[in-house]
DNA sequence: CTGATTTCAGGTAAACTGAGATTG
DNA sequence: CCAATCTCAGTTCACCTGAAATCA
């Protein structure tokens, strides 16, 4: 038996709520870490750096995006030299896209700057435990971004 | 001292792209809980709900939106009759805006429907432990959303 | 020929900025 | 007269859909 308190849609609609929020006032506070990158930017290239090369196609799958619109997002990554393109030796329509160096660098140094207004945010409103909260809930996040449904068998 | 692994810069970026993410998907999935409202919507008449009616320009600071961007949002509310927009008897300026019966309806339908997309995900990825970390999360978000830095005192 | 990938063109939705009008 | 609120108009940004062109 479930916990009475616990709600599997009260806690969807508070976590919607709650990204509508925080995402309103990242706007607001210029948002993106320091660099020009937009959060779908930054994310794409987290998982290039993670995954290795990938077909446009494959990212936006990843991503959840239309291949056109990733398109748009690698298009902005590439003119600032973060990420390149080249042909796959084995499927000659696929594009690979790939981290460079320098998109290895940006993300690294991102990841270790103070200056993000959600860094001091989180720094100023959790104590360690919260802390933690957060760290965990990021991940179950991108988890839920995942699911799948089982399909129905008979 | 902090522990080792909790850097607040981390726990920001993990947060962000799991934020652009869930968000993507939640666009893919059609997202807005069965209702035509948007998730800027619902957060907003939640907010009437809880506080009372408010003046455009209080409902836009306490979302973090400008005050013309909340008022297409109340527009679009007031066009399905969840909101009511009158005149604040002490100053003529403003003008109230207050959550109807209909957006207390909606709202509380939307709080029961099982039929939601994240709502099903959250049931289907989450443990019991798991889907406490999430709804405190949700907590935690909207206060991160709220931060206010201590103004520096010589 | 079918299907997957990339590209090109145009469109939409949700926010924004800027410039009045009204009231305190 | 100055500031706050609301309204009107135009703009931007990050996505989208649809339709080619290329290749397996």
């Amino acid at each position: 038996m479930t916990a009475p308190d616990l709600d599997p849609t009260r806690t969807a609609v508070a976590l919607s709520t709650a990204l509508a929020r925080l995402r309103s006032r990242l706007r607001q506070e210029g948002g993106t870490f320091e660099t020009g990158m937009t959060i779908t930017q930054l994310s794409a290239l987290q998982r290039l750096i993670d995954h290795g090369p990938m077909s446009g196609a494959a990212l936006a799958a990843s991503e959840h995006l239309r291949p056109q619109s990733m398109w748009e997002v690698v298009a902005a990554l590439g003119k600032e030299g973060l990420v390149s393109r080249g042909p796959d030796p084995t499927d000659g329509r696929k594009l690979l896209v790939a981290a460079t160096d320098r998109g290895r660098a940006v993300v690294e140094r991102v990841l270790t700057s103070r200056e993000a207004w959600l860094t001091r945010a989180v720094e100023a409103v959790t104590d360690e435990r919260e802390h933690r909260v957060l760290l965990e809930a990021a991940v179950l996040m991108k988890r839920l971004a995942e699911y799948a449904p089982e399909p129905d068998r008979g």
